[in-house]
This record gives structure tokens, C-alpha cells and sequence, in this order.
DNA sequence: TGACGGTATGTCCGATTCAGCATAACTTCT
DNA sequence: AGAAGTTATGCTGAATCGGACATACCGTCA
């Protein structure tokens, strides 16, 4: 998973707002990084919408409350399984999730 | 993401075509893997389109054909991380991919 | 039949992710 | 100000995933 490229990230702060000029990382990379960011800002809406807490999520998912922490704030190391899984818990539907992934710019160079 | 679970299932072949009735996975993982094996279809389904082999895929992405083979497969232990960057790299358009969710039938309890 | 390109399977080991826990940092009350 | 509830950040041990290899399993074509 090319490991330097995401330490460099990691180490360098990590938290863009829109998601764009990402130098060093591949097309495809960047693609998924900002579907994380979209997917991410989804579930806290619908959550919060929902009055469900992180801790509750958490439980809900076997998951802790950390976890749900850093998949909302978008933040490195959270895998697409995790979140996904967190988006259908709070109750998002296929079609919703579909709609949010369509609404992705490609943030392409 | 329990362990337990993952593991009697890893052993007891995993290989359901439509993907219904698993009894012991959440609904909430039922969904994700569900969407995992729709997405693999197409990613196979477009790659074979393009006319690109296992290994080119694989290369393109820096990962392996055997990787790649799994992902297709629908085998265990592939995250969606994977599979998502692979469609990219395939050509794949979000908007596409979005169809494809949409398209997941709940094989709810 | 044999060679060959493509795909499937299985195993290793290193790297990454996870859950859990501790503890800040807010917020919103009273 | 203090308390309670919710969210943010760090760290750690344990489990999972990823790439590389090896090798088997096809089809197809000469």
C-alpha cells in the first residue's frame, strides 16, 4: 500500500478541507481518500440528525468510541469496512451512500 | 470487528452466490459484504472489458495478481480499501460504482 | 501433446488497523 | 465554578491485511 507515501502523509498533518493536491499520491489513491472525507461527513450529519452518540454507535457496532471519533474527522488509518459498516448502523441507506459517493469530485490533478 | 464471527465463517468455505441468509453476521455486515461481492462482479466485469489482465491491474495498483484474483473472488480478507482503489485504477467512475450500490439488494433477515 | 498466457490457491512475514483504555478538551447545564 | 455528557487524542497489544512467492489449474494455439 506503498507505505512511505503514507507515512509521509501521516507525519505531515493530514486534515485538508476539500480534499485536493494531494502531491504523491496516485489518481486512484486520492479518489478514495476523498470518498473517506465525503463518506466520513456523511455519517456525522445522519448520526447527529439521528441524536445517536459516538459511544452509542460505538456499541452498537462493537466498536469503540475513539474509532467512531477518528472515522468522523475523516482521519488516516480508518478503513472503507469500518466506515461503511458505521454509515449502515446509523441507519444510511444503500441509495443514500450512493448519492454522497456520485456527489465526489474527482479531485484530480 | 469480531473476530470470532470472521473466523467461523473464513472456515466454512464462503462462497454464496447471492448472498442472503448468513446467519451469524450482523445486518449491518451482511450489507457491507453483500456490497463487497457486487462490487467485485463489476470490477472483474470492467476489467475484463478494458481487456487488461490480473497482473497489468495488479502493477497499476503496486499490488499482486493474486490479490487482485481474491478481490474478484469476493474472498475473505479483502477490504474495501482494496477493492474501491483497484476500480479506480480500472477506470471505473464514481458514478458507476454509486449504480452499483444502489443496486445492492438488502438480503436482510 | 507441449508450451504459454492468464487465473486460482495457499503460505509467510512485515505493516497496518482495530478495540480498549486513559485522559484531555469542549459544552451545556445548575 | 463544578458536574455531567459528549467528543478528541494518544498509546498498546493483538488481530488482520497486503505484497511477494510458489504452484496448480485451466483454455488455447501450434
Amino acid at each position: 500500500m506503498n507505505t512511505a507515501k503514507k507515512k509521509r502523509l501521516r507525519s505531515a498533518g493530514w486534515k485538508v478541507g476539500t480534499a485536493d493536491a494531494f502531491l504523491g499520491l496516485s489518481e486512484d489513491e486520492a479518489r478514495v481518500v476523498e470518498m473517506k472525507l465525503v463518506l466520513s461527513e456523511s455519517l456525522r450529519r445522519h448520526r447527529v440528525k439521528k441524536r445517536i452518540t459516538q459511544l452509542e454507535l460505538a456499541r452498537k457496532l462493537g466498536s469503540s468510541q475513539s474509532r467512531i471519533a477518528k472515522l468522523e474527522a475523516g482521519a488516516f488509518g480508518v478503513t472503507l469496512d469500518l466506515l461503511f459498516r458505521a454509515l449502515f448502523a446509523t441507519g444510511v441507506s444503500a441509495d443514500e451512500i450512493a448519492r454522497q459517493i456520485r456527489h465526489t469530485r474527482r479531485s484530480a490533478a
